[in-house]
Parts: structure tokens; sequence; C-alpha cells
DNA sequence: TGAAATGTTGGGGCG
DNA sequence: ACGCCCCAACATTTC
């Protein structure tokens, strides 16, 4: 008689549901991680993604080695996993907390039924949301798309659970299954390319209640001005943390007390949850523009100056510094994510869905509901989008939010010696004159319409 | 969580 | 003192 507790994005042991059923229930518990990109569909964690993983799971392991038990890492198709594991263990019931996105819905799905035809107990709890994707629905019984209204409505009804305690043991089995090295899971790079991203950052629960409570007495306060400056720290940095579920949004709600609930940041978190909402109700939206008329948007495709944005070699100063902290730290500030989108959907006419790969790929705070409503909000085709013709001038924008250039300095040292009032100007023969192909955008956007 | 074009207002220089 | 113009500053409209 075993408990087997699947962690999935919820790698923490505070304010865990279904490590809380798990203990409850009284039984051993076996710990287990299955690597299964096969189980993600289109959407595979990318290299930055596999790299916060890596170490994400061995702090997990750690802690939990602290109580008395430890992690087991398997690797194949979750359902295969525990279905195995089920009968090595003698498990009864096996627990777990949901995640939304279509692949791992479906995966989660699957388990539950092949393990639940087995007569065993398998069920799934909310480690991740405020509120379930699924309970929030307007008036008329439909999804909310648009923000305002979703956000009232959940500041409206919004209380939640206390939060749970990690248990201070979790009871180990008998003898502990075999289980697959942190190694062999190869989910560090073979080029060693992160050394910026381990200065930066903290994988695991600990960095991510440090970083939290750093941001609760730190940031917070001047939370709504400094998170719009790139060169400020002003943001609170989580968002690695709230995706692979080492902290989550009910823990920042209880921190946050009455106060912080009526805080920029609590909106924020809001967004999130919309993403989330979104991205259960529409889920082709990870590849399709959620307003049909955009499927007939004429993007003009160009890997010269998809390349370019890549590398960070527009010549545009914003744009440029934003996808070279990208390539060299694994995220990019959030003011600048805008500006160099809206540069790629609009200035350069590229699909938004080439944006939001290459995001995917090298961001380590990757998340597909995130990831999705926001390339879609900027290219205008999704729920509450910005309109189209709304377009960002990098110039205009670094002069808002970079004002001395420090944040352009530090990541284009060809601008170095630039001064703070040209900094922002297009350098060394950009791929594309800024009016020009604002212009065109918007011709495309007329020509959309007409067809539609 | 825009930018640019266009419109309006009001202070000040000037004949 | 007055009308005229310029132009910054702000507001509104348009994309």
């Amino acid at each position: 008689m075993t408990t087997l507790l699947w962690f999935r994005q919820d790698l923490r042991l505070r304010d865990n549901p279904a490590l809380h059923a798990a203990v409850q229930r009284g039984e051993p518990i076996v710990p287990l991680y299955v690597w299964s990109p096969e189980d993600e569909g289109a959407w595979p964690p990318g290299a930055a993604s596999r790299w916060w993983l890596h170490h994400s799971l061995r702090a997990l392991d750690e802690s939990l080695r602290e109580r008395g038990s430890r992690l087991i890492l398997a690797r194949g198709r979750a359902k295969a996993v525990l279905a195995g594991l089920v009968e090595r263990t003698h498990a009864t019931a096996v627990f777990w907390n949901r995640r939304y996105e279509p692949a791992a819905r479906e995966c989660g799905a699957l388990a539950k039924q092949t393990l639940r035809g087995r007569g065993i107990h398998a069920e799934s709890f909310n480690s991740a949301l405020l509120a379930e994707p699924h309970e929030v629905l307007n008036q008329s019984g439909k999804p909310y798309r648009v923000y305002t209204p979703y956000l009232r409505r959940l500041l409206h009804d919004l209380e939640p659970a206390k939060t749970l305690v990690a248990p201070s043991q979790i009871a180990a089995p008998k003898s502990w299954p075999d289980s697959a090295s942190l190694e062999s899971l190869d989910l560090l790079p073979r080029i060693k390319w992160y050394t910026l991203m381990e200065k930066a950052w903290s994988p695991g629960e600990a960095g991510a209640h440090r970083r939290s409570n750093g941001f609760m007495k730190n940031t917070l306060a001047d939370y709504r001005q400094a998170r719009e400056r790139p060169a400020v720290r002003g943001t609170s940095g989580l968002s690695p943390h709230l995706h692979f579920g080492e902290i989550g949004p009910r823990q920042l709600w209880h921190a946050l007390g009455p106060k912080g609930r009526s805080s920029t940041f609590l909106q924020e978190i809001i967004w999130r949850e919309f993403a989330y909402h979104l991205l259960y109700h529409f889920p082709e939206t990870t590849t399709r523009p959620l307003r049909p008329q955009f499927e007939h948007f004429p993007w003009k495709k160009s890997a010269k100056h998809l390349r370019a944005w890549q590398r960070g070699e527009t010549g545009v100063p914003m744009v440029d510094a934003g996808m070279r902290e990208l390539w060299a730290t694994g995220v990019m500030h959030n003011r600048v994510r805008m500006i160099v989108a809206s540069f790629l959907v609009k200035n350069l006419l590229q699909p938004w869905q080439q944006g939001a790969r290459w995001f995917w790929d090298t961001l380590v705070d990757a998340d597909l509901a995130n990831n999705t409503l926001n390339w879609q909000w900027v290219a205008g085709s999704g729920a509450d989008a910005a309109p189209y013709f709304r377009v960002f001038n990098p110039v205009t924008q670094g002069e808002k939010f970079d004002p001395d250039g420090d944040y352009v300095r530090q990541w284009v040292p060809e601008l170095a010696d630039a001064s703070a009032r040209a900094i922002h100007e297009p350098y060394a023969g950009p791929i594309v004159d800024l009016k020009h192909s604002r212009e065109a955008a918007l011709e495309a956007y007329a020509q959309m319409r007409q067809r539609g």
C-alpha cells in the first residue's frame, strides 16, 4: 500500500494539495517526476527551460531528502511510467496537481482513465491557479474574452484557501523503486552557455521564496512605476518560479496582505490567470489566431529578417538590447518584450507564431499560456488584444522607459559611448525604416480587413 | 500595456 | 493698448 505522488509543474512542498492529500492518506509515499517531452505535443520545453528544470529537480530531491524521502526520476510517456510504477510499488493511489496546456491535459486525462480502469485511486488537484478555468464563466455561461470584466469577477469572488504547510516528514516506502539519474535525463545543454543564468537565478522552492520575500519587502512599493524601467530591478522576477510551481499564486496572494491586493502586481498575477483561462477554453490559440480574420493577414515572411531579430542585429537599439538580453540570460524585461514583439510583428511583418516559438525556445520562464496570450495580444489577433494599429515606436519607448540609455548600453556594446540623447536612434544601417514599415503594417492591416 | 496627425488654447513677442 | 502671429502645451482624433 503506497501512494504515488506525481510531480509535474508543482515542484514544491509548501502549499501543494496533492502532496497534502498523499500525506493525509497515511501510507508511504513515492514521489515521482517523469521527464516526457513526448507528452508535451508541439511544445516540448526549450533549452533554457530544461536548464531550469534540471536545477529545480535537484532542489526538490534535496528538500524531500530532508524529510526522509526522495525523488524518483523516470523517462518515457507518463501513462506507461505511472502504470509500471504502480505495479512495482504496489501503489493503490496516484495523486497529482493539474496542468492546463492542451497536451498536458490530455496526458493527465489519459493517466487518470488508465489508472482508474485498474482500480487505482487517481486524483488531481489545483496547485497552480487562483481560480479553475472551467469555474469562471460570464453571465451567459461563456468564457471571458476581455480582461477587465474577468479581473473584476475574480477580485469579487476571490477568497483563496489558506495555504498548506510543507509536511515535516514524508513516509518512505520499505524499498525504493529504481530511479534514473538526473544527469541521464540530459537536460543541460552540451555547450555551457548558461553561466549568466546561474548568476541570475536560484531555481527551486527556496530560491522562489527568497525572491518573493525580497520582492514584497523591497520592490512592491514602487512596482507600478519601476516595473516599466528595464534598467531598474523593478519586476518581481518570479515568472520562472511560478511556471515550475516552485511557488503558487495562492501563496503570493496571502503574502501580499490586504493592501497588496489592490496592487498592480496582483493584477499581473491575474493576467496570468486570464492566460490560463483562455488557453483552457481556446486550446487551438497556441498556433492559430483567436480572431479568425487574422488567418488571412498578409505577413511578409523573411528568414533574413527573422534571423536578424533573433540575433539582435536589427540596428534598432531597444530591440537589439532586448534580444541579446534574452539570449544571454534567458529572460527579457517585460516592457522590452512588448517592444521587440511589436517590432517583429508589425515593423517586420513576421507571423507572431515565429516570435512565440523563439521565445518558447529561449525563455527560462517560457509558459505556454502566457506566451500565447501575450503574442496574440501584441499581434492584435487575440482576446482583448491591442488594436493592430498600436505600433510601438522603439525609439520613443526607449526614451520614455530607458531615459539614460543604461539598458541599451548594457546589452549593445557598440553603443557604449553613445550619449543619452542619441542612444535610442537606429544605428549601423537598420534593417527597416521605422516610419515606412509602420505605414506598411497599417496597410497590411487594412488589406486584411478588406478581405475579411 | 501607442503614435502621429490634427485641433485648441493661451502666453508672449512684436509692430 | 491692440491685433496678429508664433509656438509650446495640452486635448482630441485617427490609424
